[in-house]
DNA sequence: CCAACTTTGTGAACGCGTGCACGAATGCCT
DNA sequence: AGGCATTCGTGCACGCGTTCACAAAGTTGG
């Protein structure tokens, strides 16, 4: 019997980093390369090529020693690990800005998510056309999911509505969430949410810069002492 | 001398959470509340209450035992940590369908993180005008980083392009970037790179309904074994 | 067929982050 | 004023993830 279930369960952390050497991997294979070792996809991945094994070494014993891993057989094991073997339809709440954004991306589709369906609890929007899908109002949500055996569901709504949305993708029987608002989102534990939030990321950047302005500044503070002459002591509080 | 500098280096899972603190915060703030204690911010948050009482004693000890912190004031600890206190103007390079998402959606621009600019390397595109700002070509990005000071930038490109955007970057002076490109970017070490990847995050749900699809079959054949007759062997394997 | 070389797979050590548990500090009530 | 209830701040232990280092396994060349 072939080995079609994995063994151990693979850690997050590894989960988080085979989708992009599936991708390293994709463009490896349409470049007609058929092989790669372990270093090599750990520089275009920017990892250490230790983690490129052990990751890889919880699908299984894909590699030959000696030579690397190839390219074509891997990506079909890292597919079936991700369970992209077949189309996981999603369903895109909110038809504003963003939503209109991800509808009309194709991007989508083409990776294998395609878009079931898209709603808003606005009339107004509802009837409009987005990428080749048409709005459908919020109530219609329990009928996409079902007809068309929906289990994403991706929220794109303002913040305030965000919870409420959640709680009728849950109730219409979705099991995972990529979540947009910037809110968080309470749901049973079963449900598997992930977020991604731009506030959040910008202002981690600005928590970086604002300690690299410091740093500036006290490397300039520094450096005058430096130049002042030897014996005047810098300006400081004299507070203890 | 009031404690002005960070007195630790803040860890980098503890300045992830920051932001989401501060949103809760802020929001707890509008609504006239003005002490919180670990416990019910932890709530609000989703984590737990011990990992927000370290997490904000990493910026000082601003709480009041038996009673919690003050919202306003915590408010402008965290505010100045993350470096908030000030406007971080962005540059958005890519005026394809996401940069003109990003660039249109007002949420920018009011968290502190204004538009200063957003450049194509498309002639056609130059020109538009995107959320009250006009696209200029990716050659004047040197001098809009420069006139403006900005230090942050965003990478809105189709994968092909997204290298090119960010050597573009890093030679104009910025030292952030925030990548929505499905690409792993190569910068010098000092500049500080943020991802956001669609597709990545699909995927790991994706793995996750894909392990939840396992389970339930692997729990329909355990049901099924345990109705069959008691005596008979469930169906097995010959092989070792 | 053997020796030298390459690359995988993994045991082990280390470091970071999490969560518990508890002392310390503060407010409130009598 | 004193005792009680509450909540913060943090030392400590644990677990996960990363990295090193090396044996095992395979390839290539003579």
């Amino acid at each position: 019997m072939p080995p079609d279930r994995p063994r151990r369960r693979i850690p997050d952390a590894t989960v988080a980093r085979l989708p992009i050497y599936l991708r390293i991997l994709s463009e490896q294979g349409d470049e007609g390369i058929d092989s790669v070792s372990s270093e090599r996809l750990a520089e275009l991945a920017g990892v250490n090529a230790a983690k490129v094994r052990k990751d890889l070494s919880y699908l299984g014993s894909y590699g030959t020693r000696g030579v690397g891993y190839e390219v074509a057989y891997l990506v079909y094991q890292v597919r079936r690990e991700l369970g992209l073997t077949h189309d996981w339809p999603v369903v895109i709440v909110g038809a504003g800005n963003l939503g209109q954004a991800l509808a009309g991306y194709g991007g989508f589709g083409a990776r294998g998510f395609p878009v079931a369906g898209v709603v808003d609890i606005d009339e107004s929007k509802v009837g409009s056309v987005l990428g080749g899908v048409r709005v459908r109002h919020i109530d219609e949500l329990p009928s996409i999911v079902q007809t068309k055996g929906v289990t994403i569901g991706v929220v794109a709504t303002p913040g305030a509505a965000a919870q409420d949305a959640a709680d009728r993708l849950v109730r219409a029987g979705i099991t995972s969430i990529l979540n947009f608002a910037p809110v968080v989102l309470s749901v049973p534990r079963v449900i598997e949410v992930r977020k991604v939030d731009l506030a959040v990321e910008l202002q981690i950047l600005s928590y970086h810069e604002q300690l690299r302005q410091d740093q500036a500044r006290a490397d300039q503070r520094r450096s005058a002492a430096l130049h002042a002459v030897p014996g005047s002591t810098p300006r400081r509080s004299a507070s203890a």
